[in-house]
DNA sequence: CATGGTTGGATAGTGCCACTATCCGGCGAG
DNA sequence: CTCGCCGGATAGTGGCACTATCCAACCATG
């Protein structure tokens, strides 16, 4: 298969794959010639998979290229695999980057995230992890507007957080290979999170429309 | 409080208020005389929300104003005010733009979507409610890579979702005020976004950890 | 063999978007 | 008085995901 056969196939412009290549989120095509190369099946799933971190995940391409060298990294187990590809998905709230903010609000959050994981016994991902971290920044926004998150309520949360994490491992168990599960583990932490949000404001309407109307 | 007090006091640059204000995100201050202005702590609050709404719930600026827009319009009752913050919400994956995709992958996602929302008689938004089109989008993203996603598999997903909506109705129906619940409708909204989402990365590695050492 | 369209690679440019830097005249504290 | 701060207007910046252009090699065709 040819560039132009790859693009007419995944839809996406000769250009951008072009600029992927350079990126390195694909691999290069198998060298025909000196100015020709050639792409097969495995190139047009990969292919896809950026696509789906990149435009339904809004991953960053700088963390995509990372997560996707996690994935074709040989020689690790499941655990750490799947352990990488969560450590290097980005989250919803990236932020600025390291800024190191130690306001009031921010230090309510760690106590209040710490007692809650304590609590559950969640001791795999501590402070420092990007899981962690975006959740201390999203319950400081919410002390600082003056919403109630305590991790009395959290937990709550975190309960279903556990229902999801078990649907989502009983699906990954599902599929075979161990390769295609590496992969999986990260397409599908990356595509259930807006079928997950969606779900959710779908569900939102219908249990609005049940309390304050019928 | 002058616009440096507020600046001050939000930790956000006075550059960026000014631009929030030119944008219609903030209301103007108070005018005190031809050159000066003055903000009060409602005007703190808003901007709160504003940085919270843009920053941690990544939404786009326009976007912004037209749910604040909403929040404040009077004369809408609950439902209708937590459905406008609700479609407005833009969601994890908003695309180019109507692009009409139609290839086999989108026509089976809104086959097996359809028959989910019909199944759990979840119709208060239909097709064209952003929420449905991000779902399916996501939905075609997992066929195309070839995931099991059929309706089966996502009702699980869905009665998760109903859970969180549970959740998310009780936190809002605790708070006082009506002005209070509808800010709060869009803020929960968005800002448990990526406390689920933190908390279900949490607990995949515990999860993981479980089934694959212990 | 000529030749014209196509291919892959390199380089520079585009568009979007959330800010941000600069300038200007009015105000107000000392 | 006056000098620095205030708010408003305008134009510029930086990041990022592409995208347009150019070039020489290549291959199919006449």
């Amino acid at each position: 298969m040819r560039l132009a056969e790859l693009s007419a196939r995944s839809g996406v412009p000769t250009a951008t794959i072009k600029f992927y290549l350079r990126e390195g989120l694909l691999p290069p095509g198998e060298r025909i010639s000196a100015t020709q190369a050639g792409y097969g099946e495995e190139h047009l799933h990969r292919l896809r998979l950026v696509r789906a971190l990149i435009q339904v995940g809004r991953m960053p391409v700088a963390t995509a290229r990372e997560v996707l060298a996690a994935v074709d990294d040989p020689g690790l187990d499941q655990h750490s695999r799947l352990g990488i590809a969560t450590w290097a998905l980005p989250g919803p709230a990236p932020g600025p980057g390291p800024e190191e903010e130690d306001d009031a609000a921010t230090r309510t959050a760690r106590q209040e995230v710490g007692s809650l994981l304590e609590h559950l016994g969640w001791d795999q991902f501590g402070p420092g992890s990007p899981a962690y971290e975006t959740l201390v920044r999203a319950v400081a926004t919410l002390v600082r507007l003056g919403y109630p998150c305590e991790a009395g309520h959290l937990r709550r949360y975190a309960h279903i957080a556990a229902q999801v994490s078990e649907a989502d491992l009983d699906l990954l168990e599902s599929l075979p290979g161990e390769v295609e599960q590496v992969e999986a583990s990260v397409a599908l932490t990356v595509l259930f999170e807006p079928v997950l949000l969606s779900l959710r404001r779908l569900a939102q309407a219908e249990e609005s429309a049940r309390r304050f109307r019928g």
